[in-house]
DNA sequence: CTTATCAGAAATGAATGCAAAATGCCAGTT
DNA sequence: AACTGGCATTTTGCATTCATTTCTGATAAG
């Protein structure tokens, strides 16, 4: 962990004043800063945070650090147990089962609601972006397609235009993303076309703007993910 | 504002330290207390909120105060502008939206995922709950159909069993229960009725513990009540 | 050799102090 | 009379300091 504070350190020490952008306090530069440091998942989970380190490596006071702390705990990517500091939050299988429920859920009115006002332009973006995500699948490249995948999950939530939503998700796509979910899918390649033949009702029910089905598909189609990322031993 | 302020010092007046329950640091309860005050309506919409005044009221120093702040902050219930401060968030009708098709998103889930868990004992329960809020609609009891109302759709997202969608859902909750929305139902009489039958429908269906359909109930139920809600000059 | 206990060290929780920014006020000007 | 410019006051942001709790590890008893 340490290291990794250290090159955090780094980066900070490069951009050293004039990188304050106007209107932006030191205290949300820093809340930014960790929560896509912890995020990022260059903490283990469950590892101590100790403040006298991070002060040290963000060259900060105590103040606006547990000010970050403290909101980052209202996330829920952290906890912090009285008298005995921070800890980056351990997900249970239970955990990791109701954010993707959850998920499934907000994409779900994702859908519903982007079919009431998206685009034909926002539709034909997506569907280029359909087209990318399969050549990825055929030639098997995993980061590509995940990637890609992420891209169309995200255009959605954006073309639903819910201000609530967006952020709402976006606070729950950081918890989960500590969740390495990824990588199972390699093993189970039946689970890959099975996702492809979902997204390909997905974009149909988009195009046809019938957003019940787009609803019902965009759950399903999570939970199906999390069924194929909760199956490993 | 400052009346207000002052009401709320004297309860804590009142109960001065011996009410400080064991494990909660002073922070968590000041972040209880300011929640529930400011999601109680107590201040106008835009008003600042004066760090030094919560203080003295509070009686307690500027650092858990502030640590608060931003948490509530986080929350979306007030916004902090660099340099000048809190003030209580105001909400547009845009925001109302948002919050609304929110709220509908997660019941529509936290209906799906009853249907999936929910005892037939938490059936008969609702259905209960229901027969009750018929008599208040019978009555014209708006207070009373208004609580058993929210009681009914609390048990929903609490069947659900979701302890990510429950803190979601309280959350949304917190920042709408500042929209007074009930009163125009009593203008709207249709609209009671209306809303009668939805919930005759709704239970309907998770009777049958049909996910999907209740999950679409759900959520047109919500934006009805948004709509009606939100139709007033 | 293991375990219990206790003192020192370290970390957290809260309060205070100081510098910078913003607000308000008053005078001077047009 | 209205508006602008500058000064004093207030308020916020952050650092530092103090108090309390927890952790560490060394020592001694079983």
């Amino acid at each position: 962990m340490t290291d990794a504070l250290l090159d955090m350190a780094g980066e900070q020490a490069t951009v050293p004043a004039g990188c304050v952008k106007a209107g932006t306090s030191l205290h949300d530069e820093l809340l930014a800063a960790l929560r896509d440091f912890i995020v990022e998942g260059n903490l283990a989970d469950g590892a101590r945070i100790p403040e006298r380190l991070l002060c040290e490596r963000f060259q900060i006071s105590r103040t606006p650090l547990r000010e970050a702390l403290k909101v980052l705990a209202a996330e829920g990517l952290i906890e912090l147990l009285p008298n005995r500091g921070a800890r980056v939050r351990e997900m249970s299988d239970n955990d990791v089962r109701d954010l993707f429920d959850v998920m499934g859920g907000l994409e779900a009115l994702a859908g519903r609601l982007a079919c009431e006002r998206i685009s034909e332009a926002e539709i034909a973006r997506i569907e280029q972006m359909h087209h990318e995500m399969y050549r990825f699948y055929l030639r098997r490249d995993m980061h590509g397609y995940f990637h890609a995948n992420q891209a169309i999950h995200q255009m959605i939530v954006t073309a639903a235009g819910n201000a609530v939503l967006s952020s709402t998700y976006a606070s729950l796509s950081g918890r989960i993303r500590r969740v390495r979910y990824s990588a199972n899918m390699a093993k189970d390649r039946d689970r890959w076309g099975e996702a492809m033949r979902e997204h390909e009702a997905i974009l149909d029910a988009l195009r046809r703007r019938a957003g019940s089905e787009l609803s019902d598909l965009l759950f399903l189609h999570l939970r199906n993910k999390r069924k194929a990322a909760q199956a490993n031993p």
